[in-house]
RNA sequence: GGAGUCUUAGCUCAAUUGGUUAGAGCGCCGCCCUGUCACGGCGGAGGUUGCGGGUUCGAGCCCCGUAGACUCCGCCA
C-alpha cells in the first residue's frame, strides 16, 4: 500500500500533529501500521482501553464546534465514538476539525481518554470514553447532502434515488444486517439437516400457468425467449428425480405483475425441497428453521408445533386463507336462527342454498357513518349486495333491519354473538365464498378502525392445510391449480377427480400464516407421470402442450422419480415482519418503486435500437 | 385497467372564509464561542406553491386537465 495517507498531493486534506512525518506508533514503524486502515470499529472501545493509541475510520456523524475544542460523533456500520480535537494539544489537527462537515469520510487516530467527570453519555456503548485526537486525515469531502440521515423521511422518491445515503441510517442499515443474520440462519439449519443449496437456471422457460413472465430475448435463437423464473418448481422436482433428495436454494423469483406494499417483482424464497417425506415433516423442518431464525433476530424461544387449521375452517371462521389469528372477532353462522326469518335479505339467500353469517366488532358501535359506507363499499366491491348492521347502543339495537327479527331470533342472536353495549354486528347474506370474503376484510378493516394494537412481539404462528386443488375461474371458464398444476391431491380426493367433483378435491398442500401474513406455502407433489397428465388435463392443457411444455417432467417422472414435496418460504416478507418494516422495501437494499422502476440507476430504460436489433426485437410501442 | 390520498424552501411541515411582501423548525453560508453530544449566540441566503389551463378584482387554497409518489382493488399458479 504505496498511497500517502495524508502526505502526498492526493491527499490535500492530510493533517498530522508534530513534526513533519513524526507518528506516535508505539514502536511500530509507519509502514506497518500504514498496513492497516482502523484498529478498531466506532462501537468497540471501553474504558478498558483508556490510554491505548487506535485509529478509527468512519463518518462525520454530528461536528459540535465550539470554537476552541471540537467534538465528533465518528460513525461506521457498527456504532458512534467520539473524538475531541483539543486546539491547545493538537492546533494543526483541532484547526482541519473546524473544517469538517457532515458525511466527510475521515481516519482519526489518537489516544484513548476517560471521559471528563459529568460528561460521560450513556445513549452510546463508547459513551464512557473518547478519543483525543492527535492525526487526522479527511478522506473525502462531503457535499451537503439531499437529505438528512438522523431523521425520519417521508419522501421515499428521494430515498430511493440517493440509496447508498439511506442505507448509511442505522435503520436500514440494522434491517440489512437482519436479513443477513435471517438467511445465514436458514442455511444453517438446512446444511445441518443434509440439505445440498443447488443454484438453478436464472434463464429459464415460460410455463403458461402462473404470474406474467419476464422475457429474455434469445440471440442465439432469434424469436425465442427465456422466461426468468418465478420460482425454482420444476427444477427442484427434477433435483428430485435426480437422487439429490434435500435440495434448497436462496432463489430470485420475477413475477411482472403489479406491485404492492409487500410485492416486488423480484423477491427471494428460501426454497426447500425433499424426497420421502410426508407434510409433517415439512412441517417439522420448517418449525425447527424458525425456531433458530426468532433466536437469532429476537433472542426469543418460539413455540412449536404451531397450530394447524384447514383451509375451510379458515374461511369459515376468519374469511381468508390467511387469518390473523391475533384478533379474537370471528364469523358465527346464524343461518339457524334465522331459519324461519321473514326478512327478505336473508330468506333469498338461505333459500338460494347461501348463508347468513355475522361479525361481532366489540366496542365499535361508535363507528361513524362514514365509516359505515366505507365498509358497505367494501362489501359491495366483493360482490356482497351490502352490509346490514346492529349498533348496539345506549341500551338499544339501532338497526335498519332489526324491525324484522322476531324477540326469540334476538335473544338468539344476542346469546350466540354475546352482544354487548357499544358492541357492533355485521352481517353477511349471501352465498358461501362472498361471505366469507366479505364478513374477513370488513374483520379486518373494523381492527383497525378499532385501532387494535398489539405487542410487537406476539408471534401467532398458523399452518393452513388442506386447501382445495382447484378454483374455477369464471373470467377463463377454466379450473385452475390453487397452489399449482404439480401439487398432489389428497390420496382420498383423487377418485373425486374422476367423478368431475373438482370443486370438492383437497391438495396436500400448506401455507404458514404469521399474524395474519403468508409467509410460505408449498404442497406435496405429484411423482407419477400418469397422475400428472391427468391433472394438466383437468387444468385444460392438452396432450400437445404437455409434451412441448412439460414433457421434460413427464418423462421424468417415467424414469423412477421418488415421492417428494417441499416448501417456499418469502424471505423479504419474513424479514419485513422480524424488522417491523411497514414496506417490503425497507428490507431490500436496491427495491423498485410501485412502477417497478429502480430510481437509483433509473433502471428499466431505454436501449440502443443496435442492440435490439441484434436480438431481432422491435417495439410496438407508439412513440 | 380502476379507486383513494398526497405534491408549498435542500428536509419536515404551516399559511383562518379566496385577500398585503407565502412562514416556522432543521439544514446550508458567514461571524462569534474551549466540554458538547438535538451544543449555544448573532446575522444571511434560499420559493415559477409539481406542471398546464380556467373561474375571480384577487388563487397555495375553488374547478378542469396532466405528471409523479404512496396505499388499495383487479392481478400475483
Amino acid at each position: 500500500m504505496a498511497t500517502a495517507e495524508g502526505q502526498g498531493p492526493e491527499n490535500p486534506h492530510g493533517i498530522r500533529a508534530g513534526p513533519s512525518g513524526a507518528c506516535r506508533l508505539g514502536g511500530k514503524s509507519p509502514d506497518s501500521r500504514a498496513m492497516k486502515f482502523r484498529t478498531h470499529t466506532c462501537a468497540a472501545l471501553r474504558a478498558g482501553d483508556i490510554g491505548s493509541r487506535v485509529t478509527l475510520a468512519g463518518w462525520v456523524g454530528s461536528r459540535r464546534d465550539h470554537g476552541g475544542v471540537v467534538f465528533v460523533d465518528l460513525r461506521d456500520r457498527e456504532g458512534i465514538t467520539q473524538v475531541v480535537f483539543r486546539p491547545e494539544e493538537h492546533p494543526a489537527v483541532a484547526e482541519a476539525a473546524h473544517g469538517l462537515r457532515d458525511e466527510d469520510v475521515i481516519k482519526v487516530s489518537g489516544t484513548v481518554a476517560r471521559r471528563l467527570e459529568g460528561t460521560e453519555n450513556s445513549k452510546l456503548a463508547t459513551g464512557d470514553v473518547e478519543i483525543v485526537a492527535d492525526e487526522i486525515v479527511v478522506l473525502n469531502k462531503a457535499e451537503v447532502l439531499p437529505f438528512p440521515l438522523d431523521e425520519q423521511i417521508a419522501n421515499e422518491d428521494l430515498r430511493l434515488t440517493h440509496r447508498y445515503l439511506d442505507l448509511r441510517r442505522p435503520a436500514m442499515a440494522s434491517n440489512l444486517r437482519l436479513r443477513h443474520r435471517v438467511i445465514k440462519t436458514v442455511r444453517d439449519v438446512l446444511d445441518a439437516d443434509g440439505f445440498w443449496e443447488i443454484e438453478t437456471p436464472i434463464l429459464s422457460k415460460s410455463t403458461p400457468e402462473g404470474a406474467r413472465d419476464f422475457l429474455v430475448p434469445s440471440r442465439l435463437n432469434p424469436g425465442s425467449f427465456y422466461a426468468l423464473p418465478q420460482a425454482p418448481q420444476q427444477y427442484k422436482q427434477l433435483l428430485m428425480a435426480a437422487g439429490v433428495e434435500k435440495y434448497f436454494q436462496i432463489a430470485r423469483c420475477f413475477r411482472d405483475e403489479d406491485l404492492r406494499a409487500d410485492r416486488q417483482p423480484e423477491f427471494t424464497q428460501a426454497d426447500i425441497e425433499m424426497s420421502f417425506i410426508t407434510a409433517e415433516d415439512i412441517f417439522a423442518l420448517i418449525e425447527r428453521m424458525f425456531v433458530a431464525v426468532f433466536r437469532e433476530a429476537w433472542g426469543v424461544e418460539i413455540a412449536t408445533p404451531f397450530p394447524r387449521m384447514t383451509y375451510r375452517e379458515a374461511m369459515d371462521r376468519f374469511g381468508s386463507d390467511k387469518p390473523d389469528t391475533r384478533y379474537a372477532q370471528e364469523i358465527v353462522d346464524v343461518g339457524d336462527i334465522f331459519a324461519g326469518t321473514e326478512f327478505k335479505v336473508f330468506r333469498g339467500a338461505l333459500d338460494g342454498g347461501g348463508v347468513v353469517r355475522a361479525l361481532n366488532a366489540k366496542g365499535l358501535a361508535k363507528i361513524t357513518t362514514g365509516q359505515i359506507e366505507e365498509l358497505t363499499g367494501m362489501a359491495k366491491q366483493f360482490g356482497a349486495k351490502g352490509l346490514a348492521f346492529i349498533k348496539c347502543e345506549n341500551g338499544e339495537w339501532k338497526s335498519p333491519i332489526v324491525k324484522f327479527f322476531t324477540e326469540a331470533e334476538k335473544a338468539a342472536l344476542r346469546e350466540r354473538l354475546s352482544i354487548e353495549e357499544g358492541d357492533l354486528v355485521l352481517f353477511g347474506a349471501d352465498r358461501r365464498d362472498i361471505v366469507c370474503e366479505v364478513l374477513g376484510r370488513v374483520r379486518l378493516r373494523a381492527v383497525e378502525i378499532l385501532g387494535i394494537t398489539h405487542d410487537p412481539r406476539r408471534l401467532d404462528f398458523l399452518w393452513v392445510v388442506d386447501f382445495p386443488l382447484l378454483a374455477w375461474s369464471e373470467e377463463e371458464q377454466k379450473w385452475n391449480a390453487v397452489h399449482h398444476p404439480f401439487t398432489r391431491p389428497k390420496a382420498g380426493d383423487v377418485a373425486l377427480l374422476d367423478e368431475e367433483r373438482h370443486a370438492d378435491v383437497r391438495a396436500e398442500a400448506y401455507d404458514i400464516v404469521l399474524n395474519g401474513v403468508e409467509i410460505g406455502g408449498g404442497s406435496i407433489r405429484i411423482h407419477e407421470a400418469d397422475l400428472q397428465a391427468k391433472m394438466f388435463s383437468v387444468l385444460g392443457v392438452g396432450e400437445d402442450q404437455q409434451a412441448s411444455m412439460f414433457g421434460h417432467l413427464l418423462k421424468a417422472f417415467r424414469f423412477g422419480a421418488p415421492p417428494h414435496g417441499g416448501i417456499a418460504l418469502g424471505l423479504d416478507r419474513l424479514v419485513m415482519l422480524l424488522a417491523h418494516a411497514e414496506s417490503i422495501r425497507d428490507v431490500i437494499a436496491f427495491p423498485k418503486n410501485n412502477r417497478g422502476v429502480e430510481l437509483m440507476t433509473a433502471s428499466p430504460s431505454a436501449v440502443d435500437f443496435r442492440q435490439l436489433r441484434e436480438l431481432y426485437i422491435a417495439s410496438t410501442k407508439k412513440a
